[in-house]
RNA sequence: GCACUCGUGGCGAAAUUGGUAGACGCGCAAGCCUUAGGAGCUUGUAGGGUAACCUGUCCCGGUUCGAGUCCGGGCGAGUGCACCA
């Protein structure tokens, strides 16, 4: 599947901006007293471009009609009542530099934002202080309102989203509906992750290290009738497009490990007097002939089958006890346990007798729930052999086998014995050994071979396993979308006709979760209570909600067709706006929002409703902010309040400081002194566009300084290198400066249009002062002109034997002889240089390296 | 344990295909201007040395005329995954 990247933006040809006829309106903003520093105030001018653009639908796009249509998406927030986190403007200011410049260069930009306002946090948070999140919600939608419209991003608020309005999640449902018919979501008793405060099942991705990621509760097990979506299905092609996909790296490798894709073979080991056989998952079939029991998960369906009579008790008691373990111990306890079932079976390969086990290091629910073990070769093998070596003398008599040496630097075999460790080596140095005929193959010899002759035998298959989960969408909570489901006597599970959605979540006072493991839902009959659609017979409805990542595995679809109450997302428009041309956001979401978005869009193309199956085409990754070296919190007090650096430094200097401290995509320290320099840079911009003359010549000189930093920050903006842009108008600046003369229009006009991205309100302010009528973001981009930017004399390194020695200054176009004979003219470099060079090696433009 | 990202001044950090290490900013120092200044302006600022010079990008090797950059092996940090066979 090709798609083709991004193209790198044009610019658009340049039509030369049309002079204001209008006196200029603005105040003059600057005190006129000449000892007082040439200072703007952003507050009132940054309250003014932001009426302005509001005024004139600056930031809107025409997206029926847009001919250049580019796509710009940030991860919309969680309207949290704490208000808008410095993260959230890290982020959002960086995607909205981005989206800036690609409309100076010339694209119709859509950049929207919304509320990812259902969920679990807002709900946790309205039960803690006694509120309601149907009315905490948009008090809190509000409030980053108004701080999102303050910072001065370039959004089309017309089409804003919320996840928890009915307008939108009646599509969510929708997409439910899709799953559902495609045969994609479906309803099981599963073993589940339950959180014992929250009160809710969790999702794998959810929960972290065994605790839920919430609350940090220890995470229990519960079977529960649960909906899932079959993204286990799609796992192959989840990762096959990560290998195209133009995304950052860190985020493709957390999706590949989370995928967790495994070759192997399943053998099949026939159990002794029972018509039954075991079979195992094993990604080292070469080490089959050192497998020295099996191992099934407690609750593995043979259990029951094979127990020996005498062992049905300990079994029965390690069954119930296991059962039991909370998912902590199971994840972290690393001492194993274990219990024998008193039934062997034969190795396929050896034939050896071995004993079968049941131990909960064995998870029921990857691969088929039972293992071979190679406790030579497997170290949770070998420590689970060591642990119960007592019982193993006992109960079977088994010996640990070596299959695999390591072959050392000589060529000879290390055939240490008894191994004291297990030997996992699968590389160059590793050699089967005691494995009958096929002694001396390689690891990955062995493991072809093996498997090509167990297959022969019908006892192998080769086959491939992945730890991704189906993904359990339902919540037995009361804020979120309701699932769209009916359950009828007669006719079973129903889903709710596409015309009756949405499934409105009902206002009830009583939303507060209990340890029941239904919804809240369920304790209101008035709601659930409702004909069944198909047969008009009385019926009940879903209780539970679908999660929060369901709401937002799709908004990024709506957003362009917001404004259509209709469809869930317009054809043409789709068309048009999608797939997205860049998404910007944090990584925290490399596992969970993306990969969700990317099955729902495949698993939509699938269904006939989009003809393309990866949503975002680029995908960036930004850093974290930390603050003073330390990771902030609010236990250590760190925590940076957005709004106090906007009213004090204004939200131009805030948000070119963010973007200034450090790569974009690696994060950075946020240190408060800092934001004084950039507020510097752009108070001395102001001072030289308010005293730009007119008259005169450009100086020759600044002319070619400013077509590098043209050339420079256009070049950096594409590449999110925001702190290097901003270094380099800074360092135009300073030439401007240390210049005799007052800046020319022509020095500072270009630079007006290069830092708008970062500094849009004072751009605007510039701009108009320059004399324009429209807008700066209308003006396009500076376009760099190479012959301007030569410079005529260049300076060269000149090395003599590797070490740098000085510089000469020559002519750009100057040969090796020549800047030879500049570098051998000065002393301090002549010096070094005894006799006739032995060797010159000349980069042109760069250095010269005599070998003396 | 596995994967990814990354180790450069007092600090945040720059550095095209390997080619003048430390741009830019903070901080600091000196000076100017001020009744005053947490303002503004100028200059300096990797370390050592009066100087010529010498030493310097986590450590050890290698490739190269030349390595912060590439290769091999360590050490350390951050993030993600983790009893996944």
């Amino acid at each position: 599947p090709a798609v083709a990247p991004p193209a790198a933006p044009q610019p658009p040809p340049q039509t030369q901006p049309t002079r204001a006829q209008t006196p200029r309106e603005f105040r003059y903003l600057v005190r006129m007293d000449t000892t007082e520093p040439i200072a703007y105030d952003p507050t009132d001018v940054e309250a003014k471009w932001q009426r302005t653009w509001a005024e004139r639908g600056s930031n809107q796009v025409n997206i029926e009609q847009a001919e250049r249509p580019f796509y710009a998406l940030m991860m919309f927030p969680y309207p949290s009542a704490e208000g808008l986190h410095v993260g959230n403007l890290f982020a959002f200011t960086g995607s909205d530099i981005s989206a800036r410049f690609h409309r100076q260069a010339g694209y119709n930009v859509f950049q929207p934002l919304g509320y990812d306002a259902f969920g679990i946090h807002s709900e946790n948070y309205a039960l803690k202080i006694g509120a309601h999140p149907m009315e905490l919600t948009p008090k809190n939608v509000a409030n980053f309102q108004r701080q999102l419209e303050r910072s001065g991003l370039m959004v089309d608020w017309r089409h804003k989203v919320d996840t928890s309005q009915p307008d939108y999640y009646r599509w969510t449902q929708w997409v439910f509906l899709q799953m559902y018919k495609q045969g994609l979501a479906y309803k099981k008793a599963a073993a589940v992750n339950w959180c014992p405060s929250c009160k809710t099942v969790l999702a794998n991705e959810q929960v972290q290290a065994g605790a839920c990621e919430r609350c940090g509760s220890t995470v229990e097990q519960r079977f529960l009738e649960q909906w899932f979506f079959r993204t286990s299905e799609y796992a192959e092609r989840l990762l096959r497009n990560l290998d195209w996909l133009d995304w950052s790296e860190v985020t493709r490798s957390a999706q590949r490990n989370w995928i967790g894709r495994s070759e192997g073979a399943e053998i099949s080991f026939v159990v002794e007097q029972h018509d039954a056989e075991v079979r195992v998952f094993t990604t080292r079939p070469d080490t089959i002939c050192g497998a020295t029991y099996l191992v099934l998960a407690p609750e593995h369906p043979l259990v029951d089958l094979v127990t020996t009579s005498d062992r049905i008790d300990a079994v029965r008691a390690y069954q119930e006890r296991t059962k039991r373990q909370d998912l902590v111990s199971r994840k972290t306890v690393l001492e194993k346990t274990g219990e024998f079932t008193g039934a062997f079976a034969t190795n396929p390969a050896s034939g050896a007798r071995v004993p079968i086990w049941i131990a909960d290091y064995v998870l029921m629910d990857y691969g088929t729930g039972a293992i071979m073990a190679v406790p030579g070769h497997d170290e949770r093998d070998f420590e689970f052999a060591q642990t119960l070596a007592g019982a193993f003398e006992s109960a079977c008599g088994m010996t640990q086998a070596q299959v695999i040496v390591r072959v050392v630097a000589s060529g000879e075999e290390d055939a240490s014995t008894p191994l004291d460790a297990a030997f996992a080596g699968s590389g160059a140095d590793a050699r089967l050994v005691n494995s009958g005929a096929f002694d001396g193959l390689s690891v990955a010899e062995g493991k072809a071979a093996i498997t090509a002759s167990l297959e022969a035998k019908e006892r192998a298959k080769a086959v491939v396993n992945y730890r991704l989960h189906d993904w359990c969408v339902s919540r037995q909570r009361y804020w979120g979308p309701p699932i769209p489901i009916v359950y009828c006597d007669s006719c079973g599970t129903v889903p709710v006709p596409e015309e009756q959605l949405p499934v409105v979540l009902p206002f009830i006072a009583d939303f507060k979760p209990d340890d029941s493991g239904v919804s809240p839902l369920a304790r209101h009959a008035e709601w659930f209570n409702v004909d069944c659609p198909a047969c008009g017979k009385p019926a009940r409805r879903e209780t539970d909600v679908s999660d929060t990542f369901l709401d937002s595995a799709w908004y990024f679809l709506r957003y362009p067709s917001a404004t259509r109450d209709n469809v869930p997302f317009d054809l043409d428009i789709t068309a048009r706006w999608l797939p997205v041309n860049s998404y910007i956001g944090g990584n925290e979401h490399a596992v969970l929002h993306l990969l969700y978005s990317r099955f729902v869009t495949m698993a939509l193309k699938d269904g006939g409703h989009l003809d393309f199956e990866e949503p975002f085409t680029r995908f960036r990754a930004h850093g974290l902010i930390i603050r003073d070296g330390a990771k902030m919190s609010k236990s250590k007090g760190n925590v940076i309040n957005p709004d106090e650096y906007v009213v004090e430094w204004g939200a131009d200097s805030f948000r070119t400081y963010l973007m200034f401290l450090g790569p974009y995509q690696e994060g950075g320290d946020f240190r408060s002194q800092g934001i004084s320099g950039v507020r510097r840079f752009l108070d001395r911009l102001w001072g030289s566009v308010r005293d730009a003359r007119r008259d005169g010549d450009p100086d020759p000189d600044v002319m070619r300084k400013l077509h590098q930093v043209i050339r420079k920050v256009g070049e950096d903006i594409p590449a999110l290198a925001y702190n290097t842009a901003i270094a380099a108008m800074m360092e135009y600046m300073n030439v401007l400066r240390r210049s005799e003369r007052t800046a020319h229009v022509a020095e500072v006009e270009p630079l007006v249009q290069l830092v708008a991205p970062f500094a849009p309100h004072l751009a605007e302010e510039c701009w108009a002062t320059l004399g324009y009528a429209k807008s700066v973001f209308d003006s396009g981009w500076p376009v760099w002109d190479a012959a301007l930017a030569e410079e005529s004399t260049i300076e060269i390194a000149v090395q003599v034997n590797g070490k740098t020695r000085g510089r000469v200054f020559v002519p750009a176009d100057a040969i090796q002889d020549d800047v030879l004979a500049a570098a051998l003219g000065e002393p301090t470099i002549a010096k070094f240089v005894t006799g006739e060079p032995k060797r010159v090696i000349f980069v042109k433009g760069r250095l010269l390296n005599v070998i003396a």
